[in-house]
DNA sequence: CTAGTTGCAAAGAGTTTGCATGGCG
DNA sequence: CGCCATGCAAACTCTTTGCAACTAG
């Protein structure tokens, strides 16, 4: 229900850029494939020299997220969440990510058979899929073969 | 690396009953297609006048979910963790569960395709999904109507 | 009797909020 | 200058842990 005013209010904020902000931009670009958490990037600007209050990191994300810039999704060991660049480039905002639970890779699944399985969803089952924001959870090849 | 110990383990691990546990799964059993967090389930044996810890019932979920009759899920709004009855009967051991981002309603897919889409991601990607962990987000017909 | 279980309270982790200050535009 | 962003500390929420008391087998 509030998506809606977001929307609108989104045209019209300002785009302020300050150092912080800037900053955790440039992490994320710098860094596409990185999936982090809000300490991660805390610890990291500490040990370069470079304080940024750790609210300010949650602030900042938030607006990433909001943005559409960057995914959160939650680790499943469960507690803390986890952030990572939606890299338009890798169609990122597009395929589904495939996490193997035991390395915690991700793998960027993107071929022409998620389009099918959208279809399928959508027709048989009314459902709209959110790719960016799911993560098919399992075991990846290498793992698999150790277990 | 400790899931090892943790299998032999369970095999020697004697199997009390006690007034609490039987409780929490009895509360499972009654109310088969409930997701619910540990604080739900707090309230609702403090609303039938029948108190139980709550370090205690984090303890037993654990269990449930180490004995496999029990799947913990987080929520998306992330913080607190979300427990389900794996309901062998209804095969939600097998099937995926798309779960709407607006209403939060969970849909269980029990289809023939998705044995297609499992061996899909198999062949294809070398990847071994693993169901009772995977949810999909999205939106419901509902939901999406409304927006 | 013995080992797993419980309950309480306290500790912990991760995240959010209030408020004064700082800085972009 | 006005308004948003920042930083700090305190508050909050969810979860885990330590420990003494309890109880099933």
């Amino acid at each position: 229900m509030e998506k809606v005013d977001i929307v609108e209010s989104v045209g019209n904020k300002r785009n302020y850029h300050t150092r912080q902000q800037e900053a955790i931009s440039e992490y994320f670009r710098v860094n596409p494939g990185n999936c982090v958490t809000a300490d991660d990037i805390y610890i990291y600007f500490m040990s370069e020299n470079h304080k940024i209050g750790k609210a300010t990191i949650y602030r900042c994300l938030d607006r990433l997220v909001e943005n559409g810039e960057v995914k959160k999704f939650l680790s499943d060991s469960g507690g803390c969440a986890m952030y990572q660049l939606i890299d338009a480039d890798n169609g990122c905002d597009r395929h589904f990510h495939l996490k193997c639970t035991a390395c915690g890779r991700i793998i960027h699944m993107d071929c022409a058979f998620m389009n099918e399985f959208e279809k399928h969803i959508s027709e048989h089952h009314g459902f709209k899929v959110d790719n960016a924001r799911t993560v098919i959870y399992g075991l990846c090849g290498e793992c698999a073969a150790k277990i």
